[in-house]
DNA sequence: AGTCGCGTTGCATGTACTGCAACGGTCGTT
DNA sequence: AACGACCGTTGCAGTACATGCAACGCGACT
C-alpha cells in the first residue's frame, strides 16, 4: 500500500537469496539506482541490512534479533519447551513445535532426535503444508470459508507416491484429523519418514500450536511409532492446559 | 534517509517488545493514526508483521524465515557447526560460534554443554561486547581506526569486579589478545562463568568469526578450563584452513 | 595513461505520502 | 434494548518527500 516501503521491503527477500550489489538491486526493484540507494541506507541504518567489505548488501543480524524477540513474545513456546524436552527423553525421537501464520506453517521449535538418523528440518523453515502433520492439525481448526479458501489456493506437490493428491482429498483429510483430534503423515513427504502429531488448544479451544513426533522407518515402523500417540497426545494436552493457565484469559493470542 | 521507510522500520522495534494496536504504534511514531495503518499494512503484507485475532499487530513469522535464510549465508557457520560438534562431544562444555556486524557481536551457533549446569545465552542475542572472549577476538582484528573509535564509544558496565573497567583497559586487552592469538573471559560476565577462545581466519588472514568454550567454575575451574586451549586453537585453525578452502578466493565475504 | 564500471551527490519535477474529517462497526454501559 | 465511546477504516486535498536525471569521483582493469 505505501509504495517506498513496500520497495525497501522487497529488497529483503531478494538479498535472501545471497549478496548483491547496488546495481543488482537497483535493476531488480526496477528503479533507478539513487532510488536503490537511498532504500538500502535506510535499511543498513535499522541493521536489517549490512554492507560486506566488498560493498555488496547482505541480510543484517538486526534481522536475528527480532526473530529472536518475535519468537520470545510467543508464550506457547515457553511453556511446551520443557514438555517437548521431557517427550525426547523418553521416546529418543525428534520433537516439533509449529504454529500456523499468514497461510504458512512453521516450525518454532525443535528437540533433535537421539538417534543418529535425522529428519532433515530447522526451526523457522516454512513447513510442507500439504502434508506434514502438524500443518494438518493447525489447518484443521481454520474456519470452514478460510479452510476452504486456503485448500484451493494450495500447490500439492508429489513429494511422494502418499502425499495429499488434490484440494478435495486435503479438506477430506483435515475433516477427520478435526474429529479424531490427531494426524498422522505416513510418508507423505519424505518417503521413509513418519509423523504423529496433537493439537495445543488454548483457553477458548481454538488450536494455537500443533506437535508432533517425527521417526524415519529405518529406526522404527510405523506401527510401532503409532503406539507413541497416547504419550504424544497427553502431552500435547499438558501443555494446553498449563498454557491455559498462563494466559490472561481474555487475551487472544495466536502463539 | 527515508522518511516513510524509515518510519516503518521503526515499527518493528517497537512490536519486538510486545504486540500493540494502532493507536499506540501511531502514538509511538508520533504520525497519524491513518499513516501507522498504511505503514502496518504494508508490512503485514510482507509478512513482516502479523495480526492477532484481537487486531493487535505482532512481529510476523517471515522474521524467522529471512532470519533463518541470512545465516544460510554465512558460509562460515556451515563449515563450523561440524567442528564445533567434535569438540563439544570431547569436552562437554558449551561451544559458541560468533561474528562482529555493524558494531555489534552476535552467536550465530551455539552447541549446548552436555553438564546439567548451562550457560545462559541465545542464538540471536547481541554479546556483551566489553567482556566476552569472542567479542575480544572479532574487535582485536579490527582496523586501528575503527576499534578505537568503537572501544571509546562503548559502555564498559560493571558486571563482575573483573569486568573490563573501560576503554583504555579494553584497548590493552584487544593489544594483547591480537598478539597471542587467543582469548579468554574469567568471570568478567558472569561471576561463575570461564570462557576460551580461538579466532576464525579467512583467507587473507582478516578474523572471520570467533569460537570459545564456556564453563561454569562449579565443573571445571579457570585452570582446567585453561588445558583446553590447545584445543581450541586447533579446531579454530582446521575451520579456517578449511573455510579458505570453500570460499571463492576473491570473495571478501564477512561471515 | 586512458577508459570503463560502479557508487555517490544535488537538484528539479511530480508523485504518492500525510493528516484531516467523517463513517461504521464493536463493545461496554445505563 | 438503546445509547455512547472507542477504534479501525476510508476518501480526499495539499504538499512534503521520494523519484529519476545528469554529472562527479573513485578504483580497477587494459
Amino acid at each position: 500500500m505505501s509504495q517506498t516501503v513496500d520497495r525497501a521491503l522487497s529488497i529483503l527477500p531478494l538479498l535472501a537469496r545471497g549478496p548483491a550489489d547496488l546495481g543488482t538491486v537497483a535493476a531488480e526493484l526496477d528503479v533507478h539506482k539513487s532510488t536503490a540507494l537511498r532504500l538500502l541506507r535506510t535499511l543498513h541504518e535499522h541493521g536489517l541490512v549490512h554492507r560486506q567489505r566488498d560493498q555488496r548488501y547482505r541480510l543484517g543480524a538486526r534481522l536475528f534479533t527480532l526473530a529472536q524477540e518475535a519468537v520470545a513474545n510467543l508464550d506457547v513456546r515457553e511453556v511446551a519447551h520443557a514438555h517437548l524436552m521431557a517427550l525426547n527423553e523418553s521416546c529418543g525421537h525428534t520433537v516439533h513445535l509449529a504454529v500456523y501464520e499468514e497461510r504458512e506453517v512453521l516450525y518454532i521449535d525443535k528437540v533433535e532426535s537421539r538417534y543418529p538418523v535425522r529428519m532433515y528440518s530447522r526451526v523457522g523453515k516454512p513447513v510442507p503444508i500439504t502434508v506434514a502433520a502438524v500443518a494438518k492439525l493447525l489447518l484443521a481448526d481454520l474456519p470452514e470459508a478460510e479452510r476452504r479458501a486456503l485448500a484451493e489456493r494450495l500447490d500439492y506437490p508429489q513429494y511422494t507416491p502418499r502425499s495429499t493428491p488434490d484440494a478435495a482429498a486435503f479438506l477430506r483429510e483435515l475433516a477427520t484429523v478435526r474429529e479424531q483430534g490427531w494426524a498422522t503423515d505416513l510418508g507423505g513427504h519424505e518417503e521413509s519418514i513418519n509423523c504423529v502429531g496433537a493439537p495445543i488448544k488454548g483457553p477458548d479451544g481454538r488450536v494455537v500450536a500443533a506437535m508432533s513426533v517425527s521417526a524415519p522407518n529405518v529406526v522404527v515402523s510405523a506401527e510401532e511409532l503409532l503406539t507413541l500417540l497416547p504419550h504424544v497426545r497427553r502431552t500435547a494436552d499438558a501443555i494446553s492446559r498449563e498454557y491455559a493457565g498462563t494466559t490472561p484469559p481474555k487475551e487472544a493470542a495466536t502463539g
